[in-house]
RNA sequence: GCCGGAGUAGCUCAGUGGUAGAGCAAUUCACUCGUAAUGAAUAGGCCAGGGGUUCGACUCCCCUCUCCGGCUCCA
């Protein structure tokens, strides 16, 4: 007997019945068979070691690939869960998969883990990697299964919720054992945890079983694994790469803003400094604004609740809201966490007409959101902020066109920004929903065709719009590869009903308006903490707080310092002497570590002769003797707004 | 909110029941200097806040606040 593989290179060959994966690897090549984990044999991923019982479509799976480093790491998983069952007798264990970058595994123990726990077990599982235990599949029948993991509940639980197989009766779930520990599982693993190249664990937390809050809270330990010894290395300094740009760190040194303690959890306080890098993004904000054709309007922080109870924020948004303020003889009042509803009543305000749309109401508006205390974060997730928030009110004939416009606006604010690597998400219609089916099917079209027309690159998100609307979410990818969801555009077909919005169309025909939220920038809090990790601090000269500092050599060189400095605030420069009177190293190191563009070093031979020397943030060295004129057409010129 | 960890000078951190420490930053003085740290001196503390145990608490216990890592949440 004898079967038939198709190579992905489109070539056939025939292989004997019963041969293994890791066999015909070896036959098309030892480099192959090394670096080999698994095969994929008509879609479906299988163990090396496991014989072929039919032809088909044959790929070797190696540690290259994703769906490689994902069988890496649900074997390190297992051996982790092996590690803690043999350490912590009379612990149980749930689910362990590979996520993105590593592992992790929930248990259930009597004390949560410390971190010396976590070298303990690192240590036990390196043990269980050097005697290279072969991981050994078996097939058997869900009660065999429910007997074999009777002191596991989480794994029983598992086991209920599979379907007896019909395919191969008898063979309803997998089970891997390596020496004395087993595991539900569908595989694929390594050959033996030998093949394990380079392993760490990371942290340990607690975690909800399934994900839910209302059941058990079990200990998750995370660990990554790598396929050798210098990626794991490298992806720990990736991970400390990111803590040096973390915002909540460069935030005071730069002396941005702050999170003083007696405000609050997650109520920010803007320092001059960051309080400059906000003027300017506000100024670019408000002048895009203007220059795609919508007005201003500003309303107040707080609302009588019967207005959360038109717009629906009392029923479905409360436990994000601030509780009410009582007031003698009066309603209650309650601080707004969103914009919506006060720019739905200025359209209200008058009766209006197909003449008057599309009406585009923007605002920077400040909002505050009760938070859970434990998913507060630093600018991405305060508990008030301000979104550069629009509502756009428009006819069904303008939603393409106003779709397009606002896709335009936020490219073009994410581009201004520094951002080029864009993905939308295209959200639809959800299960549980209001408005007409007739807008949703329209408004999803007109999204796709706007997203389509952008040539953004998008995926759909098939149910994951919110019950009111389908939206846009644009993510950009960061100078070190994370995505970031900033912008979006969302349709609205439930507050347009709530306040009974209407215009009169032609014909003098009642109408309702089509209503779209759209944030740019989402939050300008979020939006300044997200350009901080993503320029690492060193702002683009436009938006730097400090764009030229001026280092006069010796005191005697004050007076020409200040002269330059005039100089260019002239041009529209923000300039700052350093007349500290300490060493040209220290000033230059100074201006340097807060990550200023430029500096000017100005001593007696450009007094004399009208010149500075200059140096650029990031270029290890200086010109000297540039005429001041040039120097300062120079800075005016790098500091434009992008878009100018 | 839940699980865990943490909070000592502006910052980074030592300090395991017996008088509160260092480096950087700050201030003062000297130095007047050409591209990433000149030197010396000085000052700086309710050890997050409150309560308890103890002859005695930064240290042990309880509560609160804030932060960190996750979970959950983000109509």
């Amino acid at each position: 007997m004898s079967l038939e593989l198709r190579y992905p290179d489109g070539k056939v060959v025939e292989h004997p019945d019963g041969v293994t994966g890791l066999q015909v690897a070896e036959s098309i090549g030892p480099r192959l068979a090394a670096s080999a984990v698994a095969v994929r044999l008509d879609g479906e991923l299988r163990d090396l070691g496991r014989p072929i019982d039919h032809g088909g479509d044959f790929e070797v799976v190696t540690l290259d690939s994703n769906e490689g480093l994902d069988v890496l790491r649900h074997s390190s998983a297992h051996v982790l869960a092996q590690a803690v069952l043999g350490l912590y007798p009379g612990s149980t264990f749930a689910i362990g998969p590979a996520i993105e970058d590593g592992f992790y595994y929930d248990f259930k123990v009597d004390q949560p883990f410390t971190p010396e726990d976590l070298e303990v077990i690192e240590g036990r599982m390196r043990e269980i990697i050097s005697e290279d235990q072969p991981f050994i599949r078996e097939a058997m029948s869900r009660d065999e299964a429910l007997r074999l993991f009777a002191a596991h509940p989480f794994k029983t639980e598992i086991i209920d919720s599979v379907e007896p197989s019909e395919v191969t009766p008898g063979e309803d779930v997998t089970v891997y054992r390596n020496l004395d520990f087993v595991d539900l599982c569908r595989g694929p693993h390594l050959p033996s945890t030998g093949r394990i190249p380079a392993l760490r664990l990371l942290r340990s937390s607690g975690a909800y079983w399934r994900g839910d809050e209302r059941r058990e809270q079990l200990q998750r330990i995370y660990g990554t694994s790598w396929p050798s010894s210098k990626e794991l290395d490298a992806y720990l300094t990736r991970l400390e790469e990111a803590e040096k740009r973390d915002h909540r760190r460069l935030g005071p040194d730069l002396d941005l803003f702050s999170f003083p303690a007696e405000l609050g959890s997650g109520l920010v306080v803007w320092h001059p400094k960051g309080g400059t890098l906000r003027k300017v993004i506000e100024d670019h904000s408000r002048d895009l604004h203007e220059r795609f054709g919508f007005d201003f309007v500003f309303t107040p922080h707080l609302a009588k609740s019967d207005l959360w109870q038109t717009s629906g924020h009392l029923d479905y948004y409360a436990e994000n809201m601030y509780p009410g303020m009582e007031l003698d003889n009066e309603q209650e009042y309650r601080v707004k966490p969103m914009n919506c509803p006060f720019h739905v009543l200025i359209y209200k305000s008058r009766a209006r007409s197909y003449r008057d749309l599309p009406l585009r109401l923007s605002e920077l508006g400040s909002v505050y959101r009760y938070e859970l205390s434990g998913v507060v974060h630093g600018l991405l997730r305060a508990r008030g902020f301000t979104q550069d928030d629009s509502h756009t009110f428009c006819t069904e004939e303008q939603l393409a066109s106003e779709l397009a416009l606002h896709l335009d606006f936020c490219l073009t604010w994410l581009r201004h920004a520094g951002f080029d690597d864009f993905e939308a998400e295209l959200s639809t219609q959800p299960e549980k929903s209001v408005g007409e089916q007739g807008r949703w099917d329209f408004s999803q079209k007109e999204l796709a065709s706007a997203l389509e027309a952008s040539g953004v690159p998008y995926r759909v998100a098939e149910g994951e719009g919110a019950f009111y609307g389908p939206k846009i979410d644009l993510h950009v990818k960061d100078a070190i590869g994370r995505r970031w969801q900033l912008s979006t555009i969302q349709l609205d077909f439930t507050l347009p009903e709530r306040f009974d919005l209407e215009y009169a169309a032609r014909g003098n025909v009642t109408e309702r308006p089509y209503m779209i939220h759209c944030a740019k920038a989402g939050s300008l809090e979020r939006f300044m903490g997200v350009l901080i990790e993503h320029y690492a601090g060193a702002l683009p000269m436009w938006m730097s707080p400090v764009q030229v500092s001026i280092i006069p050599v010796a005191d005697r060189h004050d007076e020409y310092a200040h002269a330059v400095a005039a100089r260019l605030r002239d041009g529209g420069i923000r300039a700052e002497v350093d007349d500290s009177g300490e060493t040209v190293g220290d000033k230059i190191r100074r201006a340097m570590t807060h990550k200023h563009p430029a500096v000017l070093v100005v001593g007696d031979d450009d007094v004399a002769n009208s010149t500075v020397g200059l140096r650029l943030y990031g270029e290890d060295r200086d010109e000297r003797g540039v005429p001041l004129i040039e120097a300062t057409n120079r800075l005016v010129e790098m500091a434009k707004t992008p878009g100018s």
